[in-house]
DNA sequence: CCAACTCACTGGCTTGAGCCAGTTCTGGCT
DNA sequence: AGCCAGAACTGGCTCAAGCCAGTGAGTTGG
């Protein structure tokens, strides 16, 4: 035996999608522009409208093209359009009486804009009631928002409090008042002093690809987040699910220099 | 007209992905159960094979299932095994005399390897030499590692140094002595103190595909790490790729309470 | 001038047939 | 008992044909 498995040939679908790739990575199907149809491929590459539209398919999995019904496929402009990270909760940007999502928006020239999808008591996820420390039924208050950005979603938020502590604070209305939850959570006397952020990426439910209205082939970002308290109690937990292909993390964090192991 | 585009039916394909995907959400098929072959669910529900095997590939694209030549289709199995972070760069894990990876595989009882893939002079990748601060032919050295837990990759890491600070010390050579490359750049006068990484999410590349041995409908997680010494100076830039299903991330962070504007 | 219609395009999805290539069971032969 | 070949399964991929549903441009009628 030579090598294994034989390499032989890549089937034909694969072949086509080889071809069409290395167009897009060399720069001769630039961004936004459009591939040549199904039956045109098919045609072209004699094999069946099938194959070609396989190809296709495979490019569109692999995050490179877009396809659009009635239009045609389209090489995916990137985009990344909106960095959060640990400067998400930072304090400084109370001064511009924005939250962070609208201040990163509207330095965009968009338009931002939040729907309260749903403020509800909950039984609470079991990662959520690991992190915030509580269990059983309706022991959460559930705060669902939906973001945009000139109607575009951008984010689904989901904050979730401790039922005993927010039920009968201004944190059951849709509107919060100045600096939002964290100012009535500082009423209440959690000052955020140290953030948690668990990131994680997974492909979207089929919700999710709705709501967001994902093409195929975005994989979506998940951030659980716990907020701690100047007692460094856990008081909310929210979870952030963006999409990749616009959204990046960043974060910026002191090395911590003691060698003792912990 | 009713509602607008009539919401009528889901066609078949999508139909059989629904109710396999609610059996699995509901926990009759648990996870590594096997689903019934694309012939058995082309009879069942009365449709061509064609149409059932695209209702499983809808569902390996959702990261739900594994579809296996030759076995079949198996709800997979979830599990985050891997866990970095801000504490991936943390000193205090000296003492052990392990590096963060090798305690992390050790500790859930598999075998650590590291595969020294090349150590090259390049020109830099253009995100890198932004944060490095240099640009230019051959203005960087590239060490790109592969990481195996019991022979199973995990991740792929790609250090990028400046040439002009590196290219005559032991950081050409793939043994880097204790305390591995962040040692050796302490040698010159770096010694990490802040950090930043940068997260994003995308579907792997084909070569990634391959050296990591992904199954379809997982993504892969990026992070851009910069390293920044005592005097805010970049001195490192490594890229980090995981594979998405596998690797959670965890970022500790203090929440700055001045309330300046940046 | 503009609205409405028509038609030629686009992809979405299905059918049913067939061949190929891995995997696993099974039964027969040593 | 043990091995080994083949049968009977699994998915991978293709073909050729067809109908449906969005899109957009061009035409036609008010």
């Amino acid at each position: 035996m030579t090598a294994s498995t034989t390499p032989g040939r890549r089937p034909p679908s694969q072949q086509i999608a080889d071809e069409l790739r290395q167009a897009i990575a060399d720069g001769s199907l630039g961004p936004g522009a459009r591939l040549p149809s199904e039956r045109a491929l098919a045609q072209e590459y004699k094999a069946a409208r099938n194959t070609a539209a396989r190809a296709l398919q495979l490019l569109e999995e692999q995050g490179l093209i877009t396809i659009e019904h009635g239009k045609g496929a389209f090489v995916r402009e990137r985009q990344r359009l909106f960095r959060f990270g640990n400067d998400r909760y930072s304090f400084r940007h109370r001064a511009t009486g924005l939250t962070p999502f609208r201040l990163e928006v509207t330095q965009q020239g968009k338009e931002p804009r939040v729907d309260v999808v749903g403020i509800t008591r909950e039984d609470p996820p079991e990662d959520v009631g690991e992190r915030l420390g509580v269990a059983g039924p309706g022991s959460v208050l559930h705060r669902e928002n939906h973001y945009f950005a000139d109607d575009e979603p951008v984010q689904i938020v989901s904050t979730f409090l401790r039922w005993d502590e927010v039920h009968d604070t201004p944190l059951m209305q849709p509107k919060t008042g100045k600096n939002g939850i964290y100012g009535r959570l500082e009423d209440l006397g959690h000052v955020m002093t140290t953030g948690r952020d668990e990131v994680t990426a997974r492909m979207p439910t089929p919700e999710e690809t709705e709501t967001l209205r994902l093409p195929a082939g975005v994989p979506v970002v998940e951030v659980l987040h716990t907020s701690f308290d100047q007692n460094g109690e856990p008081f909310e937990v929210t979870r952030y699910v963006h999409r990749a292909d616009r959204t990046g993390l960043v974060y910026d964090f002191p090395v911590d220099q003691t060698e003792e192991d912990a």
